[in-house]
DNA sequence: CTCACCGTCCCCACTTTTCCCCACTTTGTG
DNA sequence: CACAAAGTGGGGAAAAGTGGGGACGGTGAG
């Protein structure tokens, strides 16, 4: 279970940084991909395995295409250095946005890595919105129809 | 069951002690996160355990992934020092308005924590005010679908 | 084929934060 | 009134995060 926001710098060399809390809890085989919203995501091997369904093959329809991709095209197995960091190539970096600084934040089953902007437009919540998001997940799972 | 309100200090640390009735009630795992309305709320892990339901994945819909972003990145596991206490990180701080002193409040099944004003606000009521309030609770019990 | 360049990774040193420990104050209880 | 339990505050060691130098290997140009 990852939880938690951490605000960590990225070096010139495009290093960032793990939480040491998300990092004793990964094991070697960790894949790195990107996400919705211009986020990079970090798999564990069991939850990159759940995305193992989604396969190319001649019934395979347009979108998932696509989808596959993407999601497997821009992946890469995570290596650590001594001091638990990463290294975002340049693609990925251009992708989600980030220069100095990332987000880094534990959502549950993945690791997810954020620009300071975006983050701050999805992840931040005055007390109002956190509010009316939750009321609203909650009253589309009572009536999951509409 | 955690019951009853405590007003305690937050040192400029962060950190908060929590009363030692709810203490002894709480196993490790037990997880602190942002809640409705302005608090904090703090879930035991059996409590937690429902809220796992939420995860990412390729397939999550974006209200899912908005409230899961939101939930889990501002959750830390809790950690008791020696004297009891946890850390509130500035982040948590911030979204709750707490500076120097803390409500800890038992709500049946959880721990919520407040400040000086929201807590003045929900918490109390006058006797006209806590009528009201039942009898709304009472009415929609009984038509469940407005 | 050789050399220069670039990217990668490994290592070391410094800074900052966290958390562990100790001591004091306050509250509640016998 | 005395003792015990609960809460408060701060100092210091250890861990986590940050930045840069330099070796190694691969690539492309001359």
């Amino acid at each position: 279970m990852f939880l938690g926001t951490y605000r960590h710098a990225v070096d010139s060399k495009g290093r960032v940084a793990v939480p040491a809390r998300f990092r004793e809890q990964l094991p070697t085989g960790t894949v790195i991909s990107k996400g919705a919203e211009g986020c990079l995501q970090l798999y564990p091997p069991q939850e990159w395995a759940r995305e193992q369904g989604l396969r190319l093959g001649s019934t395979t329809p347009a979108e998932e295409r696509r989808l596959a991709r993407m999601m497997f095209g821009a992946a890469r197995e995570c290596e650590f250095d001594a001091q638990g960091r990463i290294v975002l190539s340049a693609d990925q970096r251009q992708y989600a946005g980030i220069a100095n600084v990332a987000w880094v934040v534990g959502v549950n089953n993945l690791i997810e890595i954020w620009n300071d902007d975006n983050w701050r437009h999805i992840g931040e919540a005055t007390p109002e919105e956190y509010t009316r998001i939750q009321d609203q997940v909650a009253e589309r799972r009572r009536a999951p129809s509409t």
